[in-house]
DNA sequence: ATATTTTTGCAACATTATTGCATTTTATAT
DNA sequence: ATATAAAATGCAATAATGTTGCAAAAATAT
């Protein structure tokens, strides 16, 4: 596991630090999407706000994470899978906030569908969020 | 259009005030959306800033406006069509916002696709942003 | 082992959002 | 039309969130 973190890093010419690891792994544990903030709260005290901001704002960049919309203004990030390169997301995947938990999955093999759009609009790049009921809650 | 935005707010029991019909009136104006802060300059010094957070939260319940998710974290709200009511958001349409303007408009008339999720989750609302050029950028 | 580069933490600051309460405005009942 | 009740507003205080510069510390390269 933390080997994997290192040649994340590595890969992307990344100084392996302590809270970049360690951030990493929160990703890896968490079964969804994180804010800011639940980084904040669950790495307490370990290393400043700003660290966090940084990390997460080299991490979008590099391609290892994500953003992720959602209606409030809560801004999410989740993990990229191999696909994702500096500079271009390959995000094209569904993205399911659950109203109950609150978790944020990524819909991996729930391909973002195509829309059409009226003449003269060109299409870059299509987010879908979901909100319902998840596979847990519902059981 | 004064009587519009007066038969709005009667519909939806709410009292007809200033900053009220001010702010459905730039909505009106708007050929998009707005975030907190357009409307805040927009109507610089008229009212308190607390007075427009409280507005906007009011629509958004009564349904009179939607908020749009964006990947970054701005909170954008538009107007609704009357299909909405109070608890009950139909905002069921493409939301698009231009990657080189950076308006947003409501594709009333592009339906959000239907998305297949995995076993177990259940879909209450979707929400598709397609960022890209609008057609007023691509001519 | 040392020099260079990068990252971090701290402090200060800016922006955005929330809450309580007194005052004002709007709606309601006479 | 006026008095009363209800609701909305403005202000102040406070909280939460995000940004920047710079010195100290840590990581990488030589």
């Amino acid at each position: 596991m933390q080997t994997e973190f290192l040649s994340i890093l590595k890969k992307n010419n990344l100084s392996v630090t302590e809270s970049r690891m360690k951030i990493l792994e929160l990703f890896a544990q968490a079964n969804g999407a994180l804010a800011h903030n639940d980084i904040e709260k669950k790495s307490k005290l370990q290393f400043d706000r700003v660290t966090i901001y940084r990390t997460l704002q080299t991490f979008v960049e590099k391609g290892i994470i994500h953003t992720i919309p959602t209606a409030d203004n809560s801004v999410l990030y989740a993990l990229c899978k191999d696909e994702c390169t500096q500079g271009h997301h390959n995000d094209n995947h569904v993205h399911f906030i659950c109203d109950s938990c609150n978790v944020t999955y990524c819909l991996e093999h729930s391909n973002s569908p195509s829309v059409i759009l009226p003449k003269g609009f060109k299409q870059n790049r299509v987010d879908v969020v979901v909100s319902g009921i998840c596979l847990k809650c519902n059981a």
